[in-house]
DNA sequence: AACGAACGCCGTACATTGTACGACGTACGC
DNA sequence: GCGTACGTCGTACAATGTACGGCGTTCGTT
C-alpha cells in the first residue's frame, strides 16, 4: 500500500500558484534537514551538492523572477545540462521549499530584548518586508503547508518571541502572528507586482493613467459615482498615483498594531462594542 | 509614433500572476464600456458577442479555477474553435479584466444604512469574501491597475459609502478601505488555496502532518525551539490543523476593524503611544 | 449595380514549459 | 569479480498563448 507519488507540476499547471510542500513529505523533509542517511550509499561520486542547486536557484530567482526560474534556467546557472538537476531535487516543487527554508534561515533577525512588545512586532514586519525586498519571489509562494525546515523553523521561534510579554495565550499569540505575517505579505505582493508591472509593461503608472483618463472621461459619468470621483480623484493626488503600495504598506502596519493592542489591553470588540 | 502593443502574455510567462490591464488602456476601456463605436462597421455579423465569452469564461474560471482557464478550453465552452475567442477578445488579458468586472457588477451588495459604520464596514468585507467563494478565481487575479468597467465603478462607489459618517477625510476612507479589502483578499486567497492543495494533492491537511510528523520529530529538537514546539502544538491543537483559514479571517476582520476604530476615535498611534 | 477595403472566422504553426523514460557508465557489497 | 544501485543526461511529449495568413462576407463609395 505504498502511496502514489505525490502530485507532480505539469505543464497544463501553468497558472496556479507555486506551492511549497507540494511533493512527497518524508522526502522533502530529509532534503530540508540535509538528513545524511538519505544520501545514495553506492553509484559514482555526485558531481554537485544540493546546495549549489539551491544558491543557484534563488541567486536565478532574484534576478529573474519566480517566472524566470525554469529548471532549464537553473541548471544553466548550475553549470550542468539541464535533466542534471534531477540528481540533486525531486522537481520544482522541492527545490522552492529549499529555496524558501534557505531564505527564511539567512533572514537578518534583530535583537530586540528590552524593547516593548509593540516595537519588537514592528520589527518582525520590518524583517519579514525586507526578506520580501530581497527576494520578490517569496511573497507570491503560497506557505499554507509551510516548508518545515531549519529555516522556518528559526523563523517562527524568533517572531513568537516578540510577543513574549504581551500577556496573551499561546493560541492567540499564533493568530496574532499569522495575522501579522499575512498583512505584511499581502503588501508585498502588492508593491512587487507595482514594480513588475512597470518593468514588463515598460509604461509607468502616470502613462498609464494618461492613456486611460481620456476615454474613461468619455464613457463615465461622475454624477453616477459622486464618492468614486471625488474620493478616488483626492486619492491619486495625495499619492503619487492611484495605489502608493509602500504608503498602504506603512497605513496596514500602523492599522494592525493598533488592533493588536486593542487586543492586548483586552478592549478587543468582536462584535459591535457599546 | 504611435506605441508598440502592450506587451502580450506569452508562454514564457508561466508563473507570473494573473494580471489585469495588461492590454492597450483605450482598447480595453472600450471593451469595459461596451462602447458601441468600437464595434466594427463592416464584415460579416458576428455569430456571438463579447458577452458569451466573457460567461464562457467565467463559468469555466468557476468550475476548473485559473488553471483550467485556456483559451482552447473557453472557446470549447463557447461552441466556437479556439481562435475564434480572438474575434471577440484582443487576448487573455482583456478577457480577465471582462471576467473581473462582471463579477463585480453582479455582486450582491446588501442595503446597510442606519447601521453603525463598523458594521456596514464589516458587510464590505463578507461581500468581497462571498465575491471570492463564488469565484475564488477572481482573488487570484491582481488589480493593482483596477479594471476601470462599471462593475469596478459601482462597487467601488459603494464600498466607499460604508465609510461616510464616520469621520474621516477623503485620502483616509480611500487607505481604510484599500485596507480593509487587501486583507479580505489575501485571506481569502490563504482560504481558496488550502481548498484547491487538498483537492489537488488529494491529502488532507491531517494525512500530511500524519506523513511530515515521524520524520519531523527524528530531526528536530524541542529544545532547540521551545516557543514554536509548544504555541506550534497549542495552535494545532486549537484549530483542528495548524493553519485555519476560515478562523484567521475572522480573527483578522475583527482585528482590521479594531484598528480602524481607533482611527475613527482619533486614539491611532503611528510611534510607541503614551 | 459593382467594386474594393475592412472585417469575421479560424486552421496551422511555433516557442516554451516540467519532467517521464531509458540508455549508459560508475562504484560499492558480497 | 560480479550484480546492482545509483549518477548523468539526451530525447520526447503534451499543453500553452497567440502570430500569421487564407478565405469569405458585408458595407461605403462610386
Amino acid at each position: 500500500m505504498t502511496p502514489d507519488a505525490p502530485s507532480r507540476r505539469t505543464p497544463a499547471d501553468a497558472d496556479a500558484p507555486a506551492r511549497t510542500s507540494a511533493g512527497d513529505p518524508a522526502r522533502t523533509l530529509a532534503l530540508l534537514w540535509r538528513d545524511p542517511s538519505a544520501l545514495p550509499r553506492r553509484g559514482p561520486r555526485r558531481a554537485l551538492d544540493v546546495d549549489t542547486i539551491v544558491d543557484a536557484a534563488i541567486s536565478l530567482a532574484d534576478d529573474e523572477g519566480l517566472a524566470g526560474l525554469t529548471m532549464r534556467a537553473v541548471a544553466r546557472r548550475a553549470g550542468v545540462p539541464p535533466m542534471s538537476v534531477y540528481t540533486y531535487v525531486p522537481g520544482k516543487a522541492e527545490l522552492l521549499d529549499l529555496m524558501l527554508d534557505a531564505a527564511y534561515a539567512r533572514m537578518d533577525r534583530r535583537p530586540t530584548t528590552g524593547l516593548p512588545w509593540r516595537e519588537r512586532v514592528r520589527a518582525v514586519a520590518e524583517e519579514n518586508m525586507a526578506l520580501y525586498e530581497a527576494h520578490p519571489w517569496a511573497a507570491a509562494v503560497s506557505t499554507l503547508r509551510p516548508p518545515l525546515g531549519p529555516g522556518q523553523m528559526a523563523k517562527y521561534e524568533h517572531e513568537l518571541a516578540a510577543f513574549d510579554d504581551a500577556g496573551l495565550d499561546d493560541v492567540t499569540v499564533d493568530d496574532c502572528l499569522t495575522h501579522l505575517l499575512v498583512v505584511v505579505r499581502a503588501c508585498a505582493r502588492d508593491s512587487i507586482e507595482a514594480h513588475a508591472t512597470r518593468e514588463q509593461t515598460a509604461q509607468g503608472d502616470e502613462e498609464w493613467w494618461a492613456a486611460a483618463g481620456p476615454v474613461l472621461e468619455r464613457v463615465l459619468d461622475p454624477a453616477a459615482y459622486p464618492r468614486a470621483s471625488r474620493i478616488g480623484s483626492a486619492a491619486g493626488e495625495a499619492h503619487g498615483s492611484a495605489h502608493e503600495p509602500a504608503h498602504a504598506y506603512r497605513f496596514a502596519l500602523d492599522r494592525v498594531l493598533d488592533g493588536l493592542e486593542r487586543l492586548v489591553e483586552g478592549r478587543a470588540g468582536t462584535a459591535a462594542d457599546g
